[in-house]
RNA sequence: GCGAGCGUGGCGAAACCUGGUAGACGCAACGGACUUAAAAUCCGUUUCCCGAAAGGGAGUGCGGGUUCAAUUCCCGCCGCUCGCACCA
């Protein structure tokens, strides 16, 4: 008997279904009438080295797109790289390596690595971002985008990375520093590119509610980052403002000293209790009047001194200053509000400026209790009594009934909303409004390792949109890397071309499209990767759109998914897409990470697991033996060099058993922590399946063949096995994964368990193997094939159909039933299955040991659930 | 602060959707077989407490509720994790 060896057999399965081509998805012409399933993990950013932590995410995908196939299905399962972003640069500034260069020779090793984890891809379809062929088509859909309207230029304050020079956007920017230098980031204007997301705004929001296959934590994640509130816009008429303000502030003469105040509010039915209004630090007003004020100079100041990161937002305290500028209470002209300045409100959302009524907001009463402004409740809560209902230190927010307030007295809060707003309107003094925290997207990059933008800029006739026909802008290979900034502006001949329109010399944009853009439509370009002449063909996007299932990390619940959903229905509306909904992904998996402990040496340097190793019970750094300090379980991550090397792994162990591991134990969605004893729990699994395949005599039972009559326990065994399809089945439609798992485990038990020699035995074990080859196949893709194989079965186990459940060995025809007396269990019966009620009764009422426990009380209810359980009440 | 999720043996976990034998399966641990020995493999035990055993009692973060019956449903607390964060 041999030993399986990972070395020979994995390598050479791989070489067969390449071979055989099982992998490529079918033409839709040639699919017949299969149906299509797009399966697809996010693709990977080329770093370097795939660890085992990476290939989760694979493997999950990979046992769907196995389960589609063998279930009939026509599947498309592609893999491409995110290959365009800064780390190259960084490398090309660090080590003088093209990033061109590094990102190939990157792709070319991960690309080994992952075909080595025998992952069912159609590996025809590959591309990477920064293959000019890709990005060209990128280019003609900015200009296509520019055209529908959804592209737009504007100066914006932009987060400013002072180490990697760039721009980043919002979300790049953690705790008030650049998501990959850690520098703080500063403020800049600059002239951007910028995707005009919010057009679709409500839709983009709308639609999350059809995504009922989307974790509902990634639903809210949207919702919430699209942030849409309703309420209305107020004008407040100035009623007094200082002698400088008057004269017309003679340092930038703006106008904007004597038009009203814009506020925006969710809750105009509380305007009867405004008692001020607050401007942001940086709201012109506040500016303006800063130049005659040395205080508020000073206000301004220290408001933009306090940091952004959590911790000093939570602390911060409210505080502001008197503006002494007077406005009219909309609903009441000889009402007069003091205007304040406030560190508490925000510049960038609404119009930066609120009216604060402190008794229905938390923020305004703590600031009016801190400067003694006068406030009244003008929401009275349910069942509270208007003559005693009293605010102090704690706002009621929530919804009520409006009193002390004029025409809006009696009024529930959403009526008087409605109400206040009429009036407004009818004044000319506001109107309904709704706002959005989702902002338009800013795609410009000062970077050299990206799409080129496709515009040109002219003296004379401005910005102008590159001829179609003059695609693709190529990336210039000959660039430097000495100085600091963007390599593109640098080069000396790059930028110089002649205006499309005037013919005269103009410059090309040297901005590059965010790297977000380039995965915003990757899964399009694999339904026709090969086109030349367009990004996609319709119809190929369209038999194939959206992705059946997409499994990706949680950090991409925002930003990716949702630029993706805002590129379909760019592209649709461009008409280069037939997706009505707009919506790419129609079932979305999160998975876990792969999680590790971390080590370090005495002297305080991360150390690779294999640099360490276990003595007397002690981990110790191999190189100096000392011991090593333990921390903390993390991702797996190069910085922390908790990773364990795929290759050397698969070398050890094989892909399988690194795929088998990282499935078991830990629920999909859920971390899993790689250990060497999970390790050797599939290590073990593996060499005992194929003991018991090697040892059992070829070939075994067809899925057609005639049982012959067998023992009961080899009757059982049958049982087990229809009863594992079913539940494997199951587990993977719903990725239970580490349940299917553990199925699995059951069913090599129970094999391993039946020892007779008989025919019924050998066809009971015989079936049962070869059940349990199909069940594994997702999971350990070689081993079930080459089991396969040994059983004496025809073709691949990757491309037979999935098994089937015979229906009457998985039914159970007889039940054990316990029983319980008071609620508590005391023995139990064998009932035949939906045995009448009467009978299962009497039979529970006769067991010894419930009679035991039922002696000198009275029966009073017996409770038969038909399959389930009796419980008798007894006193 | 707001929102979401989670809390079960020594550990990872199952059962929760649809209330009905809590702890499947794996790991670790312990005992045994085989072996000169070890590794590997195989067999067995393993929630806790009392008990030699038979058996009994307790038990799914804590407190309450609904129910014949609650890990499962409801309410309140505690703890952990994640997301958002002065969004008017």
């Amino acid at each position: 008997m041999s030993r399986y060896n990972h070395r020979e057999v994995e390598p050479k399965w791989r070489a067969r279904w390449a071979e055989a081509g099982i992998d490529r998805a079918l033409a839709p012409d040639k699919a017949k009438d299969k149906p299509k399933a797009y399966v697809l993990e996010m693709f990977p950013y080329p770093s370097g080295r795939i660890h085992v932590g990476h290939s989760r995410n694979y493997t999950m995908g990979d046992v769907i797109a196995r389960f589609r196939r063998a279930n009939g299905y026509n599947v498309l399962h592609p893999m491409g790289w995110d290959a365009f972003g800064l780390p190259a640069e960084n490398a090309a500034m660090e080590r003088g390596v093209h990033p061109g260069e590094w990102t190939r020779a990157n792709i070319a090793a991960m690309r080994e690595q992952l075909k080595s984890l025998g992952l069912a891809i159609d590996w025809s379809r590959e591309f990477a971002t920064c293959d000019v062929e890709y990005y060209k088509h990128q280019q003609a859909i900015f200009l296509a985008f520019w055209k529908q309207g959804l592209v737009y230029r504007k100066k914006q304050k932009v987060n400013w990375d002072p180490v990697d020079n760039t721009v980043l956007a919002n979300e790049q920017v953690v705790d008030g520093k650049g998501w990959r230098s850690g520098a703080p980031v500063e403020t800049r204007e600059l002239e951007q590119w910028i995707f005009k997301v919010t057009a679709y705004a409500d839709d983009l929001l709308d639609a999350i509610g059809g995504l009922d296959k989307w974790p509902d934590k990634v639903r809210l994640m949207q919702s919430n980052w699209i942030g849409k509130s309703q309420g209305a816009k107020i004008w407040w008429e100035l009623a007094h403002v200082p002698d400088e303000l008057k004269a017309g502030a003679p340092a930038t003469g703006q106008s904007h000293a004597r038009d009203p105040i814009e506020v925006f509010t969710t809750r105009p039915d509380t305007l009867f209790g405004a008692s001020f209004l607050a401007l942001a630090p940086d709201h012109p007003l506040t500016k303006t009047v800063a130049e005659f004020r040395p205080d508020v100079a000073a206000f301004i100041a220290k408001a933009g001194q306090l940091g952004t990161s959590e911790a000093d937002i939570e602390k911060a305290e409210k505080f502001g200053i008197d503006l002494g500028i007077r406005v009219k209470h909309p609903f009441d002209e000889s009402w007069e509000l003091p205007v304040w300045a406030a560190n508490f409100v925000l510049s960038t959302y609404g119009s930066g400026a609120i009216f604060g009524s402190p008794a229905g907001d938390q923020r305004d009463l703590d600031f009016a209790n801190k400067y003694n402004l006068p406030f009244k409740p003008v929401v009275l809560p349910a069942g509270a009594d208007a003559a005693t209902h009293t605010i102090t230190t704690e706002a009621f927010t929530e919804d009520g009934v409006i009193y002390n307030s004029g025409f809006l007295d009696g009024l529930p809060t959403q009526q008087a909303i409605a109400r206040a707003i009429e009036e407004l309107v009818k004044l000319k003094r506001g109107e309904a409004t709704t706002q959005y925290r989702l902002r338009d997207w800013g795609v410009s990059r000062q970077r050299y390792w990206g799409c080129p933008i496709p515009a040109i800029h002219c003296a004379k006739c401005g910005v102008v949109p590159v001829a179609e026909k003059d695609l693709p802008i190529a990336l210039p290979d000959d660039v430097k890397f000495d100085k600091p900034g963007n390599p593109l502006a640098h080069h000396p001949t790059w930028k110089h071309t002649p205006c499309p329109q005037c013919g005269g010399q103009a410059e090309r944009e040297t901005d590059t499209l965010d790297t977000f853009v380039d995965s915003s439509w990757y899964f399009l370009r694999f339904t026709d990767p090969q086109d030349a002449s367009k990004p996609f063909d319709k119809q190929m996007a369209s038999y194939w759109m959206p992705v059946n299932q997409y499994v990706g990390g949680i950090e991409h619940a925002v930003l990716h998914l949702l630029y993706s959903r805002f590129f379909c229905r760019g592209l649709r509306d461009c008409g280069m897409l037939d997706l009505p909904s707009g919506e790419p992904f129609a079932s979305l998996f999160t998975q876990g990470m792969v999680v590790h402990e971390t080590y370090k040496s005495a002297s305080g340097q991360w150390l690779l697991p294999e640099e360490t190793d276990v003595r007397d019970g002690v981990r110790v750094d191999l190189a100096t033996s000392k011991p090593v300090q333990t921390g903390d379980i993390e991702k797996m991550s190069k910085s922390k060099k908790n990773v364990v090397d795929l290759d050397a792994f698969i070398q050890d162990f094989g892909a399988d058993v690194a795929r088998w591991f990282v499935l078991s134990d830990s629920p999909p969605e859920r971390d899993v922590e790689w250990t060497a004893s999970g390790v050797k729990g599939a290590w073990g699994f593996v060499q005992r399946v194929w003991t018991l395949v090697e040892a059992h005599p070829q070939p075994a039972p067809k899925t057609d063949a005639t049982a012959p009559a067998m023992e009961s326990d080899a009757h059982a065994l049958r049982q087990l096995a229809h009863r594992a399809i079913q539940s494997v089945t199951d587990d993977i439609e719903t990725f239970r994964f580490n349940v299917a798992v553990a199925r699995s485990y059951e069913l090599v038990n129970a094999i391993a368990k039946l020892k007779g020699a008989d025919a019924g035995s050998v066809f009971a074990r015989g079936e049962a193997l070869r059940i349990l080859a199909q069940l594994i196949s997702p999971f350990m893709p070689h081993l079930a094939e080459e089991s396969w194989e040994r059983l004496g079965m025809t073709g691949f186990v990757a491309t037979a159909p999935w098994p089937k459940a015979d229906p009457a060995l998985a039914a159970r025809n007889t039940v054990t039933l316990p029983i319980q007396v008071n609620g508590k269990k005391r023995g139990e019966i064998e009932a035949s299955k939906g045995a009448a009620e009467a009978e299962v009764r009497e039979a529970a009422l006769a067991h010894p040991d419930v009679r035991r426990f039922l002696e000198g009380q009275t029966v009073r209810k017996v409770i038969v659930v038909t399959d389930r359980i009796v419980n008798i009440v007894a006193a």
